[in-house]
DNA sequence: GTGACTGCAAACGCTTTGCAATTGA
DNA sequence: TCAATTGCAAAGCGTTTGCAGTCAC
């Protein structure tokens, strides 16, 4: 994996808890939260402790390797980078996450570099309301 | 103030806390934490506590009278549903917050609803990246 | 008078941190 | 070897809760 080079390269180590952080990523099919993490790398790992886990988030966001997402709530969800960007439209009825092309925002976007001079960074935004399928 | 009707029609109390909390959002010029409740509300009446001002902004926030909102970050911020709804722009260099009109998202809302059948709650939305100003 | 409300203090859940022991390079 | 990294335990921080006393109505 080319994440493992990365590190090498900046001088930091590759410990057997950041190859399995680094795999449960890899792997997910959703961002998932740090609990979660730490529950499936606790599978493989028995030791590893949850501030690890925060610690070696922290490092992959620093080193761009991971995105970090608010999908509002209480916590933090996080993205192997590789996996490209998208959105998230929650239902705040049934629950349902749904995930849209971050193409939807392109007009967005362009809207607001003219018309305010603000450059967005919406990269995995999480857009609450309801799907129409609820009803 | 119609808050204080409303209160009452609904069988709730009008505290003094509860009228000096309603003050301070209805005299609020932007979002506002309660943290920053907290502090305010002290100055008029020291013996106000943490814990009555976020079982009052429930309680508001329940009623309709004000809107809670997550402009990313560790705490949510509140905001008197009087001012009407509107998004934020959070320069991530400056730290400027700039305001901008519900109506931006229109044709984003619009797009939602029909490509994927859902509809958005947008309200107080708020957006990071960057202003150019900064650069 | 009486139930809604408050202050207080303690607990909560997620995250961060200090430190001594460990380990990858 | 030896600094980077870890596990552990404790603290931090915003928020919530149980409870006994208080106060709006």
């Amino acid at each position: 994996m080319s994440c493992f080079r990365l590190l090498k390269e900046k001088g930091y180590r590759l410990t057997p808890q950041r190859a399995i952080i680094l795999d449960i990523l890899h792997r997910a099919e959703k961002h998932i939260t740090p609990e979660e993490i730490y529950e499936e790398a606790r599978a493989k790992y028995p030791e590893v402790n949850k501030s690890t886990i925060y610690r070696t988030l922290e490092l992959l966001g620093r080193l761009g390797l991971v995105d970090e997402t608010d999908l509002g709530g209480d916590r933090l969800h996080y993205h192997h980078v590789e996996k490209g960007h998208h959105h998230h439209l929650i239902c705040q009825r049934c629950g349902r996450v749904l995930d849209v092309d971050e193409k939807i925002l392109d007009s967005l976007r362009e809207a607001l570099t003219r018309d305010h001079r603000f450059v967005p960074d919406m990269r995995h935004l999480g857009i609450f309301g309801h799907c129409l399928t609820c009803e």
